[in-house]
DNA sequence: GTGACGCTCTGATCCAGATCAAACGCCCTG
DNA sequence: CAGGGCGTTTGATCTGGATCAGAGCGTCAC
């Protein structure tokens, strides 16, 4: 842990942030969106713009919170897991998410990279401090954190109401339309994922996935391209299966 | 801080919403926790203070989401069905949670209250206003969300990784540590949801429900008292049932 | 007091998905 | 381009909790 933060420190320098933030592809979903030139400047002071690899971890449960980062490029996971193994993947996050608000001090789930990915970290004190001279952004904050609980309630009714293949139906569906959200590609549509992730999201095993993603792809209502992406040939009869609506 | 008395002469000289807050037993933990005199009294004035009879309905999803409401007396349940009638049950509130902060302008769950309560209700637009003049209560806000998103997460991990005995052990635990956070009596602990709630939070089904807290019953872990409250007899054993930490 | 309804409890049986077991396939690397 | 390892798939069997069925039991109306 303390030796990838020290080599994010090194790769994070003034001048890229301000680059990175003309270009940055999060832009329009994220927190800044509704930044004013002045707000986007101060707030630049306090970012630094982290690159991710693949399987590198942003935080994990136990750390302490000192910093809160908006997710610009890649796919992280959130996930808690029980003393003896057993875990659970609370979200797939896109570009434009926000990760790491904690109640606390303390993170209470790990953050794991499934992409190469890039952030922007912010310290915690300062970002409070801007929020409190920026009302609009808390606000604007509090509409996401508004969204993240509306998803985290879908995701409690997937877990708690839902047959497996009513989780995997509505795991794609909900997976294609933030994509498509943030316009990333959704025909095919990548799952960076490994099957057991998406076991751990879901509440199943890794069993039960394979074999119901097969049967879907059986009955021609998805095509699988390798493992790691799916079209999905049939979008009514894929919102059928998932039993919402 | 402001004085104690000058709140207090102030309220006094007020109707019945100002006498409301001054006896407010939520107030410690709700989103007035923060409030000076000042805010407190521009707050008020956009307050409607509402009695709930129990099964009321506070809201339904589809319904517009027009206000907000601040829990004060009594227990709620916010729930999310799917279209055959399976039921998500998603949390249980106590006095000083807040309800009905949506991302858009459409209540996405069902409120019903458990037992007699009282709400403090507010407009939305009036309240946003209101959040925007003063940060500090945004902030409030924010930290009460992020918390609500701890919460979620905790029932996430209940509904995709635990077993029933876990389940059950987990909502005791839960329920307890937040009654008594909030000075609500622990011992015997009360439960105002029937067995059907209890399985439609749990994502068991009401005869598992039973059997289950019958079997923790056997084994003297729990006293049931009735078939409206618990009373824990082995808070170790019940944590190692738990499953977490 | 008594009937009846709704909630709870208990027992018998069933089944969706877990577990156990064993290939398969596709990258890597040497 | 052979070998090894990991992720995935497939098959056989098992089981925790669901489902089905019915019996208590409290309480409320009359």
């Amino acid at each position: 842990m303390a030796s990838m933060t020290s080599l994010h420190a090194f790769c994070a320098s003034r001048g890229d942030v301000a680059k990175s933030c003309r270009n940055c592809g999060a832009r329009e979903f994220n927190v800044c969106q509704a930044l004013d030139a002045v707000q986007q400047e101060k707030l630049l002071a306090l970012a630094s713009r982290l690159p991710l690899a693949k399987r590198d971890r942003l935080f994990s449960a136990g750390d302490p919170a000192r910093y809160v980062y908006n997710l610009t490029e890649g796919m992280v996971c959130l996930s808690r897991s029980l003393p003896d193994g057993r875990r659970q993947i609370l979200g797939f996050l896109l570009p434009g998410d926000f990760i790491g608000f904690e109640a606390d001090d303390i993170h209470r789930r790990d953050a794991e990279a499934l992409t190469e990915a890039k952030v922007c970290r912010f310290e915690r004190a300062a970002f409070d401090g801007f929020l409190r001279d920026n009302p609009d952004v808390a606000l604007r904050l509090l509409q996401m954190a508004s969204g993240d609980l509306e998803q985290a309630a879908r995701h409690e009714v997937l877990l708690g109401r839902k047959t497996a293949v009513e989780r995997l139906a509505t795991f794609l569906l909900d997976l294609r339309d933030r994509s498509g959200a943030r316009h990333l590609r959704t025909h095919p549509l990548a799952l960076p994922m490994t099957r057991g992730e998406i076991a751990d999201y879901t509440g199943l095993t890794i069993e039960t996935v394979s074999r119901t993603l097969r049967r879907l792809k059986a009955d021609e209502v998805i095509e699988l391209v390798g493992t790691g992406a799916v079209r999905v040939l049939d979008d009514d009869r894929l919102e059928r299966l998932s039993g919402s609506t």
